[in-house]
Parts: structure tokens; C-alpha cells; sequence
DNA sequence: CTTAGCACTTGTGATGTTTGAGTGCTAAAA
DNA sequence: TTTTAGCACTCAAACATCACAAGTGCTAAG
């Protein structure tokens, strides 16, 4: 249990090593507390806090740095949300501001903005489309030899791959095979298409194509990536800011992992209502021991909810990026709303 | 002009320095080199070579190392491409040998090959369209709101993108919207069909759509993603090894370099039949000061010339690397052949 | 419980010192 | 004229030393 003056002093190691980057000392804490007590008090309460385990020492004569359960205590009980700065809401809706065509333009944007209000990489998932179901397939010929397929889901999502196809092929087949399509598996959700592709279709497609093979891989293709939750990254670059002493291994796997949808989808967690901070030890991925995440949803009522995130320094302003993340989703809800209504009439 | 003795340290120097890193000195290459004079010969000679700018040092008692100059020298008189290793070929060969259902799945693969054999970050683009032409147009309905816009040239590209419509606009409004653009457009290659564009087509469409601003945006949006020529780009990470002293900045301008189609078009400059090599210093953008570039062209016969290049470190080992290049951009060709071989039939 | 005071620790940065690899130059040998 | 041995000189890199500033814990008095 924290007494109210180390919770004041816990605060203020926090807040001044993320300003700052320097370990903080009990000198600094007694000029900088509101309360006015000598440096020899803060130095007991700091010791006492280092007892907790909530704060540590580079080396043994250094001022103090929060530990991984400090940065827990301080965003689970001391942190209060910034309110944004005036500029940045004035980003934000001069960004989102302008006109989409799809809603993925929308989500995309969100990633650059939310990275360069931060500064830091930020991760942008749509409203989920977990359940969405197979809700047509086309193959549209396009010239002598080429084939778009395209498939699209109840949630309005699409997915297309152009292909080759060799001449023996004719126009009437591909529609047979659309038409089998769009009878046996149009209305399932896609994990179920995926399982049937494996099982009875094959076969069935055997009837129209005499070589199915190829058709099947573009077709799933396309399914796959259809069923696939896309990340968008924003700011990609900015992780280069924090690699300390440029350890080029450790950049490169933690580029690989931003890279890999399932990774990302790992690292962020089940989506909660409220905004979660995730700190760098409680990660089980080592590549982002010195790196903290800020997740939140966004609600978009009937039209399910998405997925913000950011990925930044442990030691990072969490007051501000709070505030930041919490205005985005707000904003980001509206934003889609508008573009949801606009088209549902 | 350089003497035989000359041009045997100078490459003696160049390989040295590109395999250790260190600067050489004059004991080292009395050593290494097959004529034995003592070091103060060698010494002599270097300074020889030095008087020319062709090498240089470090600092006033250190080794040489070659300058721009002498990289240049080098790769234009005195080195020769080394033979493909045995297992090289077998990468590029297995990797290149599977089942491709269309060019630019090949062309981004060649990528990832080549980044993978170089270790160094490798650009391709597939086989020039400059010239080519719109051949068609379609706008296919998905849903109840949901058009995807489709453009085909005759080069066999295909560009396309979703958007939505609001419900005012009926199927028949969009079909004379693309008999219209089929019509007045087809054949024109696409940067004529752009200046259209501009000009008359906006008149002629608005009389279908009261408002036709939206859909030339996207019309305009495909047409120019299909004009743009596409570098793939392999390796990436790569660059992260060569960030000498780790300069977040260079680095951070680098990356913005190779992700913008337009600068490394500009970087990699003009195709001409032979592998050519750029040394850091002759090019113009500053973050590659200590890069070196390699391009070669590669030749689809009827079907055009299309560009390979890798981008590593100015201390590369040249030989190796136009070995690489050089037979890489064989098999490419042939395997492009092939591939039309199969659907042009 | 708070505080002044003091001895102690440690990273940092400035200043030498040593070492080794390398150079240019000179004068003799080939 | 070219090559070579020899020598004095230079410089980066590694290491040691030192002073210092910022910090600590502890003790004893307020």
C-alpha cells in the first residue's frame, strides 16, 4: 500500500524520467514536489518504493528510474489523460476530414495520423468482420487470356486477384464454376468455405475444368487474404528513433513482427472497451522489452468495433498519448458513422 | 595512365578493403600479391596511385583505402564478375522454378531472390509498358453500394479499385459511363488518355452523372497507379547493416527514398544493355553517398526490356556481385519467356 | 518523523601514456 | 633508374588515471 506522498512522489519519477531520459534523483524530486520536505525525506520514501519494487537504480549511487511495475502502478492508478492540445484536434479533423471512397482509406489514414501525433508506430484495424460470410464471387474476364477474381463478403469487404488462365479454357466453364460458387458456398461464414474448398468442391469442380488445381490456389487465395484481419501501420519509421544503441538485430525482428499480421494481432490482445497499456517486460515478445503498446477500440455501433493501437518507448509521456488515443477513437467513431450513414440511406 | 604493377595493387587494394573493411597497408599487400617487392616498393607505389585520387587515406599514417575513383577504375578496367557459386544457381533456380499465375508475382519474387543472395536490398521492375495503352475498362457492381473499377492496358496490366456509391446512381448511369470512356479512350496510350482526362471527358460524362467529380477521381487515381511503373522491392531490412555509425537521419531518408516509385526511378537512372555501377559518390542524393549501385537490364525479346538493381555498400565485393546480377538477369529472361511462351499459344 | 551532515559509490569526461600499424624519406644496393 | 633497408614520425585505439558531480545510505540530533 501506497502512502498519498509516495503515490505523489511515484508520479513524479515517472513523469520527469519520460520527459527526461535521466534517472531522478531525490534533490530534483524535493525542488520539483509541491509539498516541501528535504531531500533526505524523499530519499527514505524512495527507498521505500524501491522496496515495492516500483522504481530502481541504474547502478548504486543513480538516481531512481520506474520499473516495469511502476510504469503498471502509475498508469493503473496515477495517470490522468491529457487533454489534446487544440493543434492536435485540429489534425485530426482536417486529416479525416476529407472525402473516402472505402472505408479502408479511412482506416489506413488513421495510421498516419495517429503516428504523426505520437511520433511513434501506430496500428489501425477496421470494425471486425470475424463472422462476415461469402456473399458473392466473379471471375471477370479481361482480355484474351487474363481473369479477375473477385470475392466479396457481407461486411463489404473485397478481396481480387487477377490471373492467367491458358486458352483451353472457355468463357461458359468459368461461369459454370462461378455459378457452383455462388450456390454451395455463398451465405457461410469464410472459415467454413475454407473447409469445404478442402473438401467436397474439388471434386465437384472437377465437372467443368479438367486441371481444377490452379483455379483452386487463386481461389483461396483470395479467400485467405478475404478472411485475414488487416493491420494498417503508420510510421513505420519512427521505431528507428528508439533503438537504443542501434541493436540492428533486435530492429530487424521487431519489423519482422510488425509486419506479420498474425504477430501483430498476437501482440495486441483481445480487443476491451477500455483503453489498455500493455508495458514492455509484460510482453511476452522480448523484441519489445524497452517498448510500451497503447491499445483501444473504437465502436461503431451496428458495424461492429476496430482497433487502434500505438507502439512507443516504455518511456514515453503516458498522460499525453492517453489523451491522444482516447480523442482518436472518438473521432475515428464519428468519422465512420458519418461515412456508414451516408451510404446505408 | 596506370602500369601493369599499378593496376594489380589498386585491385589488390580495392578486394582487400571490400573483404575486410580495414584499410591496407603496404606490408600486408607485399604479402598478398604474387610479385614480391619489398613494402617500400609497394609504398612507392602507392603513393603513385594516391597522386592519381584513386585511392586515399584515413588519416595521415593509416592504410589506403579506394576512393570513388579508384571504385571506379576498378569496376570499369580491372574487375572481372565471378562465376556463379553452384548453390546460387540452385536458389535462383528453385526459387524461380514454381508455378506463377502472374508477371508481377515473378518480377517481386526476383526480388526477394536477389535481396536474399546479395544480403543488400534489390529493386525490379517488370518489363517496360511505357508505351501501352488502354484496352479496356469495366466497372463491375459488387453489392448494393459497391463498384470496383477495373482498367486493363494492352500490355497485359491490370489496375482496379472499390469504391462506393451513394444509391442515386443506377446500373444504366454506370454502364454509359463505361461504354463512354471504352469509346472515346480505348487505344490512346494512358498518359494521353490523362490529358483527356483534364480536358473534354468530364463534359461528356456529366451528362450521365450529376455528379461526376467522384468517380473521375477514382477513374483518375487507377489510370495514373497503371501508368506508374512499379519498382518491388526486396531485402529492405538489409539496409540496417550498413547504417555506419547508426545515423537514424541517413536512414530515415533512405527509407523514404526507395519507398517512392519516382526517386528510385530517378536513382537508377536510365536501362542500357550493359550491367552498369554506380559508386556513392557519383550520384546525386546525398543519403547514398555510401551506397553502390548495381543495374542491369534484362531482355523479354517482343515483350521488352525490363531492370534489375541491388543497392549495397560502397565496399561491396564488386566481382561477386556482377556475378550475381549478371546471371540472374539470364534466367529472368528465360523464365519471362517461358512464361509467355505458355499463354501466348 | 524529519532533517542536516557526512562518508561512500559510480558514471562521465578530460587528460595522459603506450602500443602498433602505417607512412615518407634518405641513402645505399642492384 | 629502380628497389630496398632503415629510421624517424604520425595517429587511432586501447588503456589508465584523475577530478568531479550527482547520487546514495546511514547516523544522530531536532
Amino acid at each position: 500500500m501506497l502512502s498519498e506522498r509516495q503515490m505523489m512522489i511515484l508520479r513524479a519519477v515517472v513523469r520527469d524520467f519520460t520527459n527526461t531520459g535521466v534517472p531522478v534523483g531525490s534533490k530534483t524530486l524535493a525542488k520539483q514536489l509541491p509539498i516541501h520536505v528535504s531531500s533526505a525525506t524523499i530519499r527514505n520514501e524512495l527507498a521505500a518504493l524501491e522496496e515495492q519494487g516500483l522504481i530502481e537504480k541504474t547502478h548504486s549511487s543513480s538516481g531512481r528510474i520506474p520499473s516495469g511495475e511502476g510504469y503498471r502502478y502509475y498508469v493503473d492508478h496515477l495517470v490522468k489523460p491529457d487533454p489534446l492540445r487544440p493543434n492536435d484536434m485540429d489534425v485530426i479533423q482536417s486529416s479525416l476530414g476529407g472525402d473516402f471512397h472505402k472505408i479502408d482509406e479511412i482506416i489506413s489514414q488513421s495510421a498516419t495520423i495517429l503516428s504523426n501525433l505520437t511520433s511513434y508506430t501506430a496500428f489501425t484495424l477496421k470494425p471486425e468482420l470475424k463472422n462476415s460470410r461469402l456473399s458473392g464471387f466473379r471471375l471477370v474476364p479481361l482480355g484474351k487470356r487474363q481473369v479477375m477474381a473477385i470475392l466479396v463478403t457481407d461486411s463489404g469487404d473485397v478481396e481480387n486477384q487477377t490471373f492467367d488462365v491458358n486458352e483451353t479454357v472457355t468463357g461458359d466453364q468459368l461461369e459454370a464454376v462461378v455459378r457452383l460458387i455462388n450456390d454451395q458456398l455463398v451465405g457461410l461464414t469464410l472459415p467454413e468455405v475454407l473447409q469445404k474448398l478442402q473438401a467436397d468442391i474439388p471434386m465437384k469442380i472437377a465437372n467443368y475444368l479438367q486441371s481444377p488445381e490452379g483455379f483452386l490456389d487463386i481461389f483461396g487465395d483470395v479467400l485467405t487474404r478475404a478472411a485475414q484481419e488487416r493491420f494498417y501501420v503508420g510510421g513505420r519509421l519512427n521505431l528507428l528513433n528508439f533503438s537504443q544503441d542501434s541493436d540492428v538485430d533486435s530492429l530487424k525482428s521487431l519489423y519482422s513482427l510488425i509486419d506479420k499480421t498474425d504477430d501483430i494481432a498476437n501482440v495486441l490482445g483481445q480487443p476491451s472497451d477500455k483503453i489498455s497499456v500493455q508495458i514492455g517486460n509484460e510482453m511476452t515478445n522480448d523484441a519489445l522489452r524497452n517498448f510500451s503498446l497503447i491499445t483501444a477500440t473504437y465502436d461503431v455501433n451496428q458495424h461492429g468495433k476496430g482497433m487502434i493501437a500505438i507502439l512507443g518507448p516504455t518511456r514515453m509521456p503516458y498522460s499525453r498519448m492517453l489523451g491522444i488515443v482516447g480523442a482518436f477513437r472518438e473521432e475515428l467513431a464519428k468519422k465512420l458513422l458519418d461515412y456508414y450513414r451516408f451510404y446505408d440511406e
